[in-house]
DNA sequence: TAGTGGTCTAGACCACAAT
DNA sequence: TTGTGGTCTAGACCACTAC
């Protein structure tokens, strides 16, 4: 088609052609390497790096040792990260943001947790303000999205903020998010910083949110404030190509 | 070191080690992929592999044909895109907001800008709530940092909302920034939406930006609203490894 | 047993820089 | 001319799956 650049780029402009004009559709199953090394007339290790250029694209994942597929979910979810804005305290049931984006998304949400006690490093003290050393609550989440896992979280909170009140324990009392849980104990959560970039994944998260090769995560560091007081610092990964995060400011 | 996993990663991990332990400091250079080869007692291309690793990793940049070399960079610039809000209608010179969180790094923006009238096409008609064909003026900017690009964007605003006023064309009156601009037409700017995704760059943007192969873009997508009237939408593109993007919210 | 993706190898050629 | 990163090839082996 066009004859700019390396073989191996041809070949998976090709492969993005055929895909994108139907001939390979959602789900279909691409031929095996060796047949597209036979009709392209390249070698198999041209043909796999056309493929690995695809799968970074998102277009096309390799399944084991059952064949390489056309992705049948590129659609973007989204996470509508709108406002943080305290719910009308109505009847509504308690829900945490990723269960609410997840479901205006259409779809359902689920998440485990685990908690323990540490103590902080340097990142995290700098980031708590605290002094490293004083204990903190670390709490580590996997949420899923229709049962497959989507987003990591790791949160950080001073244990000297919550010890000894109902919240001390994360996800275990009425209130279900950082929000209302200090809310609660009179520490009104009133900003919150969140920085975010993208990276290659770690092999850990690779494995934990399944992500094919070559896909980048997104990440959000997130704090919450309770005036000039951190009050919960976060990370978030989840992957890049198929999550969107949504923002609405008001500009004043 | 690690016994796990194919080669070629053991080999990236030790090299990531010997970047790590000081062994390669930043800026030195490697030894050349035929060297390595041989010290790794390894075939070239498992050394490529392992490289492509770490560049991906945006820990080292391959120049040319002058060598691979320790990132002298991985320092991340921070866009501190901070509240959308007026700035006091004071002394001040006008500024961009991405010349203003340049200069708050320490660096120096310049930037190119081009501008054309087109017709809008069906996804930027949905986005400025117009009519395909409907007239737009678009602006195509490339954002420097320091001297090395860092950053485009593309802009398109609704023709029919800037025909024959002072501002009909970017960055060539007095008002310095989308939101000042409308704000002299009497059309005040009140809302933002960005949307924030990673994905991998397209050839165009490795060339333009300077890419490393394997990093990925973080893409902004960004509208501004008078009331709900969309005024601007903007494609913003930029390096994931090394930029931020900091939000700083009010919870209310 | 056969098919598949994934990896490795030894050797080759290219374009480009510095010398 | 030499050295470099980048690419390609033909063939091989492995782990896993399906049959």
């Amino acid at each position: 088609m066009s004859p700019n650049g390396p073989p191996y780029t041809r070949i998976a402009a090709s492969l993005r052609a055929q895909i994108a004009s139907g001939e390979y559709p959602p789900g279909s199953r691409l031929p095996p390497h060796r047949e597209l090394a036979r009709t392209h007339a390249a070698a198999q290790e041209t043909i796999r790096r056309a493929i690995a250029q695809l799968q970074a694209e998102g277009l096309i994942e390799t399944r084991g040792q059952h064949g390489t597929f056309v992705q049948t979910r590129p659609t973007i979810r989204r996470i509508a990260n709108d406002h943080y804005q305290r719910r009308p305290t109505t009847t509504g049931e308690p829900t945490s943001p990723f269960a609410h984006s997840a479901e205006a998304s259409g779809g359902h949400a689920t998440w485990d947790h685990e908690t323990t006690r540490e103590t902080a490093d340097e990142t995290i003290a700098t980031r708590l303000a605290i002094q490293p050393g004083d204990p903190v609550v670390v709490t580590r989440y996997l949420y899923r999205y229709d049962g497959t896992p989507t987003q990591t979280a790791v949160s950080w909170e001073p244990a000297a903020l919550t010890a000894g009140t109902p919240i001390e324990l994360p996800e275990t009392g009425t209130a279900v998010g950082v929000i209302p849980r200090f809310d609660t104990i009179g520490l009104p959560i009133d900003s919150v910083t969140e920085d975010i970039t993208a990276r290659p994944p770690t092999p850990t998260e690779v494995q934990t949110l399944a992500l094919p090769p070559g896909v980048a995560v997104l990440t959000m560091r997130r704090t919450y404030h309770a005036g000039e007081t951190p009050v919960e610092t976060a990370d978030i990964v989840m992957a890049g190509h198929r999550n969107l995060l949504t923002y609405r400011h008001a500009v004043t």
